[in-house]
DNA sequence: ACCACAGTATGGTCTGACCATATTCCCCAC
DNA sequence: GTGGGGAATATGGTCAGACCATACTGTGGT
């Protein structure tokens, strides 16, 4: 005989992990809504408030929800959306275990900031963000100070792509590499040549140049990832057509 | 006076986050490991058999912990890895929240499976897995068997790129669109445009022409999602350089 | 008007119990 | 000796109830 299904049995907080998504799709529940106290969420839905908290974790996780204790208009817990912390811890774990490769992640990110980068330059992004932080790092003495304001212009770049998706995992990308920026700029020596793949970047943003802002970028991180052999053809992505 | 911290209290659970995060980076553990039973770790933590199952819980929703009843080798919670599981309950929460839009969406989404095609243009990726669901889509005879095998030729697109975090992406990011998929396919009525689409992507990636198969990818995207408005200047990344 | 303190609602933690499940062990019948 | 069946056990799942720390709220005195 076939078409079982394999007895599902559902856990408590998975059920009230997808109650209180119902009540996200169906009423207008939005970001800085507040839920229920712990408490009487246990009591309507008539679970223990241990797998009420154990549901709280799991939103908590994947960047939808935040609480605080005490008491007051702040007090509890309340929907949000972080979805490049929940990303950043992800990938940080599944880096930690071996299951994703650093070639990987390096790989990935230089898709990313490349698409960044050419529709940042299309829409004709604002730069006043990108400039700011070409001048801090200019302004750096040491080689944190000089990755924290990296990270702000790679970050700038990827908000002027206008997509929040594509920011989030830019984000988590580069925060799970942040070990080894450090230790990049360090081997380097000079931050010279980096300096000069940003100002590349920035000028073609500036000056619409897609093409120009994708090659940019991955001459950039070819330099701050020398270790990492990028996939072949990566400069043709879309080339003619 | 300013460098002051905000006092971080570390919630236990974090804690054993932390310590089971260390002994993986620290210690070999790895994937299909076995953790301590929550009653075991709870006692060597010096924490309560609730807080440990909180860090279980998180654990599990990052894809990197699976826990079994019962008794045996196969009971108890396991080291795994599944970021695509984890990225796509993230994704599924953050549409629903409307943080994130489902052009943010397909626009990420038509990023990876360009990126993607491309690679497996230029790798000379094995083509077996996608022809066999081109046929099957062939033999389809309705709507959803139809997205069924549509979904199985893009992860093989995705697959062939060889890298597991941008199949990761594109598995989830197809995912939670998988409710517009059927309602896309009945609209247009027929799918011959659709395969035709897929017979173009097929030979693009077969030929090794990673710019065709790119283009192809977004002239199928495009299709399948008319309403929605991706970015101008989409095909132009990298172009020329 | 202000300040100090009690009240209270919130999440955080712990304890201990019981249940459901699935394997392992062991004794008894054959 | 072998096979079967039930007891023992180890595991996660759930619950109830308590207590703590935190932070607002209200109240009463100055």
């Amino acid at each position: 005989m076939s078409g079982w299904q394999p007895v599902r049995r559902t856990r408590a907080f998975e059920d009230v992990i997808a109650q209180i998504e119902r009540r996200i799709a169906g009423d207008g529940l939005t970001v800085g809504d507040r839920l229920p106290g712990e408490r009487q969420l246990a009591e309507q839905l008539r679970v223990s408030r241990s797998s009420v908290r154990e549901a709280m974790r799991v939103l908590e996780t994947l960047g939808v929800v935040s609480s605080q204790v005490g008491r007051g208009p702040d007090a509890g817990a309340f929907l949000i959306s972080r979805p490049a912390d929940a990303l950043s811890d992800l990938l940080r774990l599944h880096l930690g275990l071996s299951s994703l490769s650093l070639e990987e992640v390096v790989d990935a990110r230089l898709m990313i900031e490349r698409w960044s980068a050419s529709h940042a330059a299309v829409r004709g992004a604002d730069l006043s963000a990108m400039t700011a932080a070409l001048e801090r790092m200019d302004a750096a003495t040491t080689a944190e100070e000089f990755v924290e304001h990296d990270a702000a212009f790679h970050v700038a770049i990827a908000e002027a792509s206008g997509n929040r998706l594509t920011t989030a995992m830019m984000l988590s990308l580069r925060d799970s590499l942040r070990r080894y920026a450090v230790e990049a700029v360090e081997r380097l020596g000079d931050t010279a040549g980096l300096m000069a793949d940003h100002r590349r970047i920035h000028r073609a943003i500036a000056g619409g140049d897609a093409a120009e802002a994708s090659a940019a970028v991955e001459a950039h991180l070819r330099r701050a990832y020398p270790g990492i052999s990028l996939p072949p053809g990566g400069e043709r992505h879309g080339s003619g057509g």
